[in-house]
DNA sequence: TCAATAAGTTACCAGATGGTAACTATCAAA
DNA sequence: TTTGATAGTTACCATCTGGTAACTTATTGA
């Protein structure tokens, strides 16, 4: 993270790791591919608001950093693309738990505190 | 987080949380103003490589959000400026911590682990 | 052969973010 | 009264990020 003559963002494991779920959709991504919203179109269902193009470069961004994995499969009829986490994804997903964990009980009223609890997929 | 018909990443706690954190120097001014680097001048020595300017936005931009307090000292002969972490700025802080230690053991190499095991202020 | 479906790509645009350099304000000590 | 230190502000610019809308590729079943 640092020395005594000046500090480096860049070179902080912090600033590296926020780097990785600092894609606007990112932390959600990785959650719906856990829970098996794992193909390209099945994600635009259930993110209707991002666009294709964004879409493919937040996966691919994932993908190049190692969090996810990208299989093509060929042998369904129009071709389908599956999206899984690998173990650093899933050990990513644990660390975005926490922050949500701590964004629920620190940045959100109780009202809305009571509704996290219980969002389904 | 969700619902069923569409996500949106401004109402999940985590995207407001990485939101606080996110400023390119955020976690390392919070890092600095917990362990004794709390003034103006002092964070700028510690961090060359950031304007003016830009320190000034991302204070006042933590201050906003309730992380630092700000305290001038007119007592002071050129006057003094002194930022403190409130609660949730040390409660932040915390979850800072379990992604600086997941990002030393996933992101680092070996010897850049041993590295930042030994790192002082 | 042709339409339909999945998964993109391309061109283009707007706003946010970070950066530089120069200027400002306040006040006490010399 | 001028200098030096602290803590800014201002104007301006470049890059990054996300967004829209239209176009593309591959494949199969009708």
């Amino acid at each position: 993270m640092m020395d005594t003559i000046g500090y480096d963002t860049y070179s902080c494991p912090v600033g590296k790791t926020v780097e990785l779920i600092s894609g606007r959709w990112k932390p959600i991504i990785l959650y719906l591919i856990q829970h098996g919203v794992n193909r390209f179109g099945l994600l635009q269902k259930k993110m209707p608001k991002i666009s294709k193009k964004v879409l493919t470069e937040q996966l691919r961004d994932l993908e190049k950093h190692g969090l996810i994995s990208r299989d093509i499969r060929k042998s369904k009829h129009p071709q389908e693309v599956v999206y899984d986490l690998t173990a650093s994804g899933i050990s990513l997903r644990e660390l975005i738990d926490k922050i949500f964990d701590w964004g629920a009980t620190n940045l959100l009223d109780e009202a809305a505190q009571k509704m996290v609890k219980t969002m389904v997929i």
